[in-house]
DNA sequence: CAAGAAAATGTAACCGGTTTCATAATCAAT
DNA sequence: ATTGATTATGAAACCGGTTACATTTTCTTG
């Protein structure tokens, strides 16, 4: 049994396809006689509108393609979320992609969405290449926006937030509480812009307070739990092992948390643990943790917001959105014990 | 500038649309030589193909789509993922829609994927009107398939688990360690198939015990962290608390935790508590979380299997896998304080 | 080299809609 | 009833590909 077609309709009801189509879109233009005629028909034989036959003819979609490293963060999901939410408002629907950190991927998928002719692409890049591939996907006339990042460049537009600033306030907040030696957990850093945006925001709070960058304190890695435990665990078992450590994701730090209480530990006493993100659960667990806010949802609403800015304009009308993230301040944090009072040590 | 199309490429090349669409799709086909022209010149143009077109002249797409009831909750990221992979495998990307746990959106969604012309529809049902739904889609010729239960029907595709057995074996194990009051903390199981069945499998084992239901220990509520430990604060009100608590989701189960030890009580000594879902962090919990395996990650790859027997069959082959769930025994349940050696009390 | 088979390419209809422009029908007002 | 404006509809080209079938080219082989 073929689909109906607005043709087959359209013979039913005795009109032209042109007709029938009109009553789809733009009832008002149809005659009430006849529009209730074709309606009644379209009901009957249980029409189905072609929306890619559409999509060709009008020449634009109403999907949006998203590119995120994993949905398996939620951290991600919560952008995923936004986005969604605010695409629905517009009338659009969402292709997702999952790069899995991996540039290949990335770039097979921006190509795969093209194709696909989205109406526009927001994603979440990984390194300064991505950008550059964006920065060819506008001239392409495929309205793109960066998220998760602030890309350096007045021809694309974005709604990200500063990595750099907010791993530094961490950081520096960690020092103040009297903290030398903070151990670092955190993304491959060499693959992903956004990790190495965070290990120099960690880097240049060290070097603000004068304290000596020691490498082995630094545990790169993957961003799964078991990751954030055997990272801690590196931690633990060193000879000096940090008073305090900056897992830079809260997924990581709840597998450091549960490292260090395996040891026997007890968080903030004998060891402070800071995360980032402030997934939902981190003010879960227990003792609550002390992370970085990342306004994830508020992010993909934003993108979503300078995307159809972008396709509204035809690609001129460049948004760039600079979100803030918050320190927010739970008990995983507090005074080296010992430490108390002494005051920081300085390497000149 | 307008778009490469193929008829540009063909002039250029000095060829006919009909060979530069088989130098993409059949590239045996054509002569070496013309072969390389073609690319060629298809590289030089950036070219790049358009897949609505695509899609509408070979009347299939390459898109399946895909319902959930939410992306925020992990459990269903992880079937997400496992379509996603197996998808990709076959060439295939997913459209993602969120119910939201409601009805209506639902709906909504099916009959937009079916505008898309997705090839196929991976379904999340929510109740028995979704199955109608899917009954008739499947009629329409959109190959669907359900997953994460087992609809009662032979006509449709699925792989899924059972929500009544998987439930029944948690309290079961609770009731075993010689618990009389059980808490449930659950979905809303009046709207939700899935928490009815689950329900319904608590409620069996007590009575296969022989152990009276009490309504007071049953909190139905949303699924996020702040319900589920509103729900356990209100459980730990009761002039007669439970000794035993069911969170029917990992994440339900997180946030009765962290209400637990706000009021100052321990796992499982002074209460026992056993989640369901089996998501990452449960196991990194304090104390790791006894809870029930769900099989999500492979449910996904099974839903893609069974949709694309569905596809290759033309909706002939109807599969049906039902998965296992795991009880996982970790370390937040215990027998009852005080009620050690006492034998369970019978209401006959 | 001729002839038949195999390989390469072209022609044109088609997928299911949209939209411009022209024409026909209806309406208001003189 | 006539005219001009307004509203409703139709005809046909188009979107960018695919594909069945026909035709041409190239390859084999006797």
């Amino acid at each position: 049994m073929k689909k109906t077609t607005i043709q087959d309709i359209a013979k039913a009801a005795g009109v032209s396809k042109a007709t029938v189509s009109r009553a789809i879109h733009s009832p008002q233009l149809v005659k009430r006689n006849t529009l209730n005629r074709i309606q009644l028909i379209m009901e009957s034989r249980d029409y189905v509108y072609d929306a890619v036959a559409g999509d060709l003819a009008r020449k634009k979609s109403s999907i949006i393609g998203l590119i995120i490293p994993t949905i398996k963060n939620s951290i991600f999901s919560s952008t995923v979320y936004g986005i969604q939410q605010k695409a629905e408002e517009y009338g659009y629907t969402t292709l997702i992609g999952n790069s899995n950190y991996d540039n290949e991927t990335e770039i097979r998928l921006m190509k795969l969405f093209q194709q696909r002719r989205v109406a526009g692409l927001i994603v979440t890049g990984l390194s300064a290449g991505s950008l550059k591939r964006i920065e060819s996907l506008v001239q392409q006339e495929v309205p793109s926006v960066v998220t998760w990042e602030l890309p350096d460049t007045d021809t694309v537009s974005f709604a990200g937030f500063d990595n750099f600033k907010a791993a530094y306030s961490m950081t520096d907040y960690l020092i103040r509480l009297k903290h030398l030696r903070i151990g670092l957990i955190i993304g491959p850093y060499t693959k992903i812009d956004r990790a190495r945006k965070r290990f120099e925001g960690y880097l240049a709070a060290l070097k603000n307070h004068g304290i000596v960058y020691d490498p082995d304190l630094i545990v790169e890695c993957n961003y799964t739990m078991i990751d954030g435990k055997e990272g801690m665990h590196r931690l633990l078992s060193l000879t000096e092992s940090p008073t305090a450590v900056f897992a830079v994701s809260d997924v990581l730090a709840m597998g450091a948390l549960s490292a260090i209480k395996e040891k026997g530990l007890n968080v903030p006493k004998d060891i402070s643990l800071a995360g980032f993100d402030d997934i939902e659960f981190a003010a879960f667990l227990d003792p609550p943790l002390t992370t970085v806010k990342i306004p994830a949802y508020e992010m993909g609403q934003l993108a979503v917001k300078a995307l159809f800015d972008l396709i509204n304009s035809g690609s001129k009308s460049i948004k760039q959105y600079r979100l803030n993230t918050d320190l927010i301040i739970r008990e995983s944090c507090g005074e080296p014990e010992g430490n108390k009072g002494k005051s920081i040590q300085r390497n000149e």
